[in-house]
DNA sequence: TATTTTAGTGTAATCGATTACAAATATTGC
DNA sequence: GCAATATTTGTAATCGATTACACTAAAATA
């Protein structure tokens, strides 16, 4: 810290109430707050007063007073891992767009991969009583007792991206599998024939998903699945890196690297430079989440477009669809979207 | 889209109050009220009967309803042109996880870079009742008076890396001329004499002093400053592919390129590439943020880190302390934080 | 003109929690 | 045993906006 000044300053009026503008006007509050409101049974001309002197005494609604009568806050909660992974600060930009125009802002809470943190961020936000809540759950979440619970209270929850099994939540997630399947295609369209594939966590659906399209696309191209071949990383550079010493030991050593992360596929191109390998000449190597550095590099790396900005905003008009619909019953909605295949550099051998 | 399943199921229960515990215990709600927030003057078999009752019932205590009250609704407001770029998402990170601790939830709101959102967007948070504004001001932003109308509100608001002169307004910014300084002194100290600089908008404070301190640099160590070198760009990746087209017009051609912008900096560099010169050695690049894809470049780029979860925390503290102070006075503190010159490859020549 | 409509406004309760102040009960001292 | 004090609990107002219901006055109808 290089500087710093001191100011001092004397600011601040009293807030204006309806009470304000009807003392003032002679009128009740409640012949102020329906002239407010539009309301049809109030005359032109004491609506036309009541708006002119809300304007001059600059009165601005408390939508506090309005959220507790109403029971409706117009705020919503987002639950993300992190909120600076361009990922997720994408997909929340989405909700945001989305929910905005419909007067709804946005609360935001991160769990740092934390279950305990999950839960807290949780109640707190029912007892802020948002209208609804959007989250990608943790890693470490196991249990959905916590999900349950906000459900029971009546607090609609969507999940988007990695989601859980709980009756009567809606989800927005991508088809991994199907993008684990492209993606091995493509490679396998490169004439690659020996694909390792880095996996992340196969407890983690989205993980599992990416796993099986991978194996899949292998079956329909008659190439054997080497166990091997599959290495648990954890979305960090260094594991990338390490799991291409791993793979190298191998007797069989592969011709291309599906990796279920960005960030393994780097570790592993620079891992794989350094041993003088050609990329995409002696490896080719796809990553997955369209991460912005993979765009830039010199040799552009080949990944998977989650499509985020759109995830939010499906994932909002879910849950506004849901405002809309019954109060005492909910509707379970499962989106897929199509994820989208970014072929670059690091995958093109002709 | 590919996918849609629909899915009934009944739910919600009616929320909890004090005044259910109340009637269930026969005492009054003032008494459930007091046990709950542990008032001194309740008996210790009433505040446990209290307590374990509430969690029976599972009791959550409205916030609202407390905010309403108490004139203090725990949720700030932050306000940034994007939320999904690197930076602010980072400092928003920063924020949220120096508030969180303290009850407080975080709001966020984007503007576009545009005037008319802004002011829409303090004005909706007024009304929501937030503790305060977080700010970085959008670029098409001249005037102050929205600000200046948010403060006589009694809204605390604090700026963050792009502020304006309002009176009463804390801030909280890196300090952008040492920021130009620095990385200008570091090109010249690998030997580069003809030093380009790519700017932003020179109306926008930041700018301007990362400019000045190029300029700076520039006089301190006797070289000249040649107008025709500093072109103006807007952060984008083509606008620093025609700056250095622009420049290399020029009879006398630059040695090395200072840019406000990472993305600029990467332009040039795909740029100067394509014309087959080589960096650093016939031409040195230096770029501006810290943007996550500058380290994973093959050729990583020489940048200025802005420490924006510190800033974000920083902001948050600044804000805290405002919030202890008495009321009826509000005191400006500008905080100004060190930058951190990142000397990469693209900028090392021996 | 008498009576029914209609329009416009006011009264008061409500959302849920907090808190001065009042009241009831328990405890202490003499 | 009784006043004085301390402890615990209740009553009711409050935060600001909304709204069912009641009411008045003017307009429409018979």
């Amino acid at each position: 810290m290089h500087d710093s000044n001191i100011f001092l300053l004397i600011t601040m009026k009293d807030k204006v109430t309806i009470y304000d503008i009807s003392k003032k006007l002679n009128v009740s509050a409640a012949t102020v707050s329906r002239a407010l409101n539009n309301n049809p049974k109030i005359s032109l001309s004491t609506r036309e007063l009541v708006l002119k002197t809300a304007k001059e005494m600059n009165y601005k609604q408390n939508r506090l007073a309005q959220a507790l009568k109403s029971g409706k806050s117009n705020n919503v909660g987002v639950i993300v891992p992190y909120i600076n992974r361009s990922f997720f600060s994408s997909v929340i930009r989405g909700i945001e767009e989305e929910l905005t125009p419909h007067g709804y802002h946005v609360i935001i809470c991160q769990t740092h991969e934390n279950y305990e943190n999950e839960i807290e961020q949780i109640n707190t936000l029912i007892n802020t009583q948002i209208d609804g809540i959007f989250m990608s759950v943790s890693k470490t979440t196991l249990n959905t007792d916590h999900i349950e619970k906000a459900l029971a209270e009546g607090t609609p929850l969507v999940f988007f991206d990695r989601k859980k099994e709980v009756p009567g939540v809606s989800s927005v997630i991508i088809d991994d599998f199907k993008a684990g399947y492209m993606a091995t295609q493509q490679l396998i369209e490169q004439g690659c024939k020996r694909i390792a594939h880095l996996s992340g966590d196969l407890n983690l659906e989205i993980y599992k998903n990416r796993h099986d399209g991978y194996i899949k696309a292998l079956e329909d191209n008659n190439l054997e699945v080497e166990p091997d071949f599959i290495i648990k990383t954890n979305s960090k550079i260094e594991s990338g890196a390490s799991a291409i010493e791993e793979l190298w030991k191998l007797k069989k050593k592969p011709d291309a690297i599906f990796s279920a992360s960005d960030y393994t596929a780097l570790g592993a191109i620079q891992e794989l430079k350094k041993m003088g390998l050609k990329i995409p000449k002696d490896v080719c190597v796809t990553g997955f989440s369209n991460e912005p550095f993979t765009k830039y590099m010199e040799l552009p790396i080949s990944t998977v477009d989650q499509t985020p900005l759109t995830m939010g905003k499906i994932a909002a008009q879910v849950f506004l669809e849901q405002m809309n619909e019954n109060k005492k019953v909910s509707i379970e909605k499962k989106v897929v979207l199509t994820p989208e295949l970014i072929v670059r550099g690091s995958s093109i051998r002709n």
